[in-house]
DNA sequence: TCGCGTTAAGAATACGTATTCTGAATCAGA
DNA sequence: TCTGATTCAGAATACGTATTCTTAACGCGA
């Protein structure tokens, strides 16, 4: 049988409520007391039953992270499993757990919503790669339940959300490229919706003299099949790819039409993930420091949740870092 | 404010207890009266709260994940994001849900069980790559507490625990080797505390002629160092590394030394992880089932959870699959 | 018509904790 | 010495649900 606060409070002849109040520290009851109350519950290894913490205090100190992609792009995307280990890192220690869930279709998700916070499972949510007009932000919004975007969320500076700078990083790869003679500089973008596609080509655009833009699904070999279109039909001498996945597809294109790489075409990805190692010579990329990323976020949230007072906006961007690699590097022309 | 149980009573003028009923589905309550109670449910959008029904059912229906690796090493080896992977489509649409923890070092094991287990946050664990004499294990025992194993447990036949033939594994993998003509081949071996790296190691020198073995650390950076040394000193033609990300190590080791693959060098990995395709040529892996593992494992420990007599053994072996690709194939000498 | 078994719903309770309410004891001030 | 404030711990309650206990109504056989 479980031991529960009343077995402490009969051993240690107190009360159930002086037990309860030695386990929060409460000042005002008598150290002797304290003293022989934390040794029954030392002794006797006690340890407060959470779920009838969580029904009495109304939290259950679950944070979910709700990633709304194909479950198996959490293998082939490092991306996806970068921002996983953050997340429990940064909860390592701390009295928060994380529940994780992944889907992409719609009824799905929208059974993750009614299963973790109408059930009151999760005290908040952390949200990826939402979509501008993302209807699940509207429920959680008028059910004021609290929630963190990462992504862009501009439109909307209600909320609490953080980005990176997501403009400035597609100019600084873009720039980097012109910089070592590419002169014919293709986007691989990714789908059309994401408010993340849009910043990173408009980034782009910016800085490019002639943008040729191609958009495609996540994952490499999407873009493996889109950077073959795109080098058959535009002869690009780079690519810049909307992640470091793609950025593979868009090697594995130009291996089969034997484009050495960086001489014939420049590549540089995003993210900046475990892969860029795997490519002879590197793969340039785009460091997006998602680890501040969600230690701001979770910090926010838990913030958010507790009702303290928020210093400082709602929304926060993030800066980048280009990690230049073999990839894109051939000197200048 | 929150709907309740109390409240939809009051409104469809029945008892709380009554609206518990209809809510289970049991059989005896009135029809129209049920039909009535569930009209009020779904016009008040109403959800019965998980955190006492946690309380009251003793059970919070959250199952651990508990991976004893470096945090950082969850973005390194695909591996594990295939399994948690896994985890989240075996658990998608079930009343049960995931709640991740990662950590390797001891004192943060030892906090991540007081907090899982002895407060009552999960109702069972998945432990993944335990060593043989993991004192967690013993814990686990004596508490009752519902665990399955994914991994080596043949020591402790009363466990519920799921593991790939890794002998077996390695056999044909070395077989396989052995068949395209490589004669020295190496065995780039994990921590040899692991029941893992043993069985595989047996296994492959069950078949190797002449065997030479090399232990290091998980990850790409260990493994190139390691097979640096190996190719320095014993200069094999062919290394069976202990995962992809092991091979990826072995492969960028044996391009510093201008080593064509497979020409110069056969390369085999295991896991079957989407960094087989990253490779030229592909890189040739045992493909492990983890699909299968998971769901075996997430089956029989509801089944405990649930105290449901179990069918069959408590321990299964999962077969394997070699996936051949470039990295090994240069035809018979 | 009486009594008993059966059915169905309400009343009451328990799950383990945190907290408010209550009361006894102590202490300070006059 | 008495009064009122203060301190500290016990009693009581609530959190929202599932379930056991209880009771009222009903049907059926004698």
């Amino acid at each position: 049988m479980r031991v529960t606060q009343q077995d402490i409070a009969r051993i240690s002849e107190v009360s159930q409520a002086t037990v309860s109040r030695v386990l929060a520290g409460d000042e005002r009851v008598d150290g002797q007391i304290r003293d022989r109350v934390l040794a029954v519950m030392n002794t006797h290894n006690y340890r407060p039953d959470v779920r009838a913490r969580s029904l009495r205090q109304r939290k259950t100190h679950l944070i979910g992270l709700v990633i709304k992609r194909e479950v198996g792009s959490l293998q082939d995307d490092p991306f996806f499993a970068m921002l996983i280990a953050e997340v429990v890192d940064a909860l390592a220690g701390s009295p928060w757990h994380l529940c994780l869930d992944i889907a992409a279709d719609t009824a799905r998700q929208h059974s993750i919503y009614d299963e973790l916070l109408r059930t009151r499972r999760v005290d908040g949510l952390i949200l990826v790669e939402s979509e501008a007009s993302d209807e699940r932000i509207l429920r959680l919004q008028q059910d004021h339940f609290p929630f963190v975007l990462i992504g862009n969320a501009a439109e909307m500076p209600e909320l609490h959300a953080i980005d990176n700078d997501n403009f400035r990083a597609a100019e600084i790869a873009t720039s980097h490229l012109l910089e070592q003679g590419y002169r014919r500089i293709a986007f691989l973008a990714g789908p059309k919706t994401l408010t993340v596609t849009r910043d990173r080509e408009a980034g782009y655009r910016n800085v490019v003299p002639e943008a040729i833009v191609a958009y495609t699904d996540f994952g490499a070999h999407s873009a493996r099949e889109a950077a073959a279109q795109l080098l058959d039909a535009y002869q690009p001498d780079a690519i810049l790819a909307m992640d470091d996945t793609m950025a593979m597809g868009v090697i594995q294109a130009a291996r089969e039409r034997i484009l050495a790489i960086p001489q014939d075409l420049g590549v540089v990805g995003f993210n900046d993930t475990p892969l860029c190692d795997h490519v002879e010579g590197g793969l340039t990329s785009v460091n997006l420091q998602i680890g501040n990323m969600v230690q701001w976020a979770i910090r926010r949230l838990v913030a958010v949740i507790d009702d303290t007072s928020v210093l400082g906006g709602r929304q926060a961007i993030m800066g980048c870092e280009l990690m230049v690699r073999g990839s894109s590097v051939r000197g200048k022309l």
